[in-house]
DNA sequence: AGCGATAACTGATCGCCGTTAAGTGAACGG
DNA sequence: CCGTTCACTTAACGGCGATCAGTTATCGCT
């Protein structure tokens, strides 16, 4: 015990060795705390399975079992880390297909657009939601505040108004259409993401040039 | 040792619990008993994580370092793992494209469909394969071998095809749409099994609907 | 100022994992 | 019959997610 004591003196050192026990009233303080160092050390990593329970305690200074006080489990501390970014992503979306009218499918390719550079921008965000999950995954009953069901039901309404318009077949399922449209930008980013840095198979991939011929050919596939 | 013994009398049990040694040449009989008890786990489990190699070793009935006699790593293992039934997806995409010829949108769409097919068949082996690796991974020098170069190199063909035969948009970039369309095909097998067997956000999805809606959306938009 | 209650957090431990090192015994060639 | 070699095992390491039984700091209250 030499140097281990810090009741006085403890704003010096930002946070990751010795932390501040929180006062009685204040005990999400840490909450917030583990997400933010989950989120960086997600981003550094990359991969959901390199970031563990046990590294994120460290990084924020505190024991292992005390992140089992805010989280039930790993699944749910990792949820909750990229559901917070995946709020921005809605965010993102709703200026895109607010922002400037235009056409309807001018407005779905800017939305398209802004999903798939959120995406290449978050990779280790993307994959960790949206890549396979524990197979006994429970029923995951989402609701509206879900990041994804809101996205899905921004683009099933984009579709309507298209449909209604007369600017895209006038035979659309909608749903069907939704969930097509989100299957190929989803795949767009997770072709990039998975591709990024690895030898390629035939040759140099142009990012720019795959995401506007994805982008234009699910259009013009939908326009009438 | 009461019961622990089986120089004689070997026959009745199938293999699981006790096995035959393998005489001095054929040590590589285990291998592919290796291979097929971790095709048989990855299918009933449907998630890499859940399988181990201790799980795999007891399954055929051998101790868990012997896995490492014939694969460097896990990783390795579930690649082989994998391996073996896309070459069988090869197959299939070459005999949707080569069989019953006619246009290139048609065996395109049959090719498409095929494929799709094959990763619903086969969502564990799918999402192992192309789901997202640890982030270090080698930069996975694939050669001409990998079932994935075979199959985009396939799918490069065709659209090369299309558009010499003015089928297609001239001024197509078949890399750029290659990859597009490869990451259209990806996201619908992906959407799919993930959905499979949760709540439905909006609805139940008719996955045949979506299947074909996508196909059709990518082959309208690639058309002259 | 002192004290019991309680919120915030820790140390020790469990059972599992992937992986490695060292050893054992059966099958073969000579 | 013997030594080598192949096929495999036992034991163990370090790290993982998770649990449990404490421990300590802060609080309200007298």
């Amino acid at each position: 015990m030499t140097t281990t004591k810090r009741p006085s003196s403890a704003v010096d050192a930002p946070d990751p060795p010795g932390r501040r026990r929180a006062r009685k009233g204040e005990g999400d303080l840490l909450r917030d705390e583990i997400l933010d160092a989950a989120e960086r050390l997600l981003v550094e990593k990359g991969n959901k399975d390199s970031v563990t329970i046990r590294g994120v305690a460290k990084a924020v200074g505190v024991s292992a079992p005390s992140i089992y006080l805010h989280f039930a489990d790993k699944e749910e501390l990792l949820y909750e880390t990229c559901r917070r970014v995946f709020d921005i992503l809605n965010q993102r979306l709703m200026e895109a297909v607010g922002a400037g009218e235009g056409t309807v499918v001018e407005r779905m390719i800017r939305a398209g657009r802004a999903y798939i550079a959120f995406g290449l921008e978050h990779p280790g965000q993307y994959v960790t939601l949206f890549g396979p999950g524990p197979a006994d995954s429970a029923p995951l009953d989402l609701d509206d505040s879900d990041p994804g069901v809101q996205a899905f039901g921004l683009l099933v309404g984009l579709l309507e108004a298209g449909v209604e318009s007369g600017e895209l077949k006038s035979d659309t399922d909608v749903i069907a259409a939704a969930v097509a449209v989100w299957a190929a930008v989803h795949g767009t980013v997770y072709i990039l993401i998975s591709k990024r840095g690895i030898a390629e198979p035939v040759m140099t991939i142009d990012e720019e040039a795959v995401i506007e011929t994805a982008l234009s050919m699910m259009l013009d596939g939908l326009r009438a």
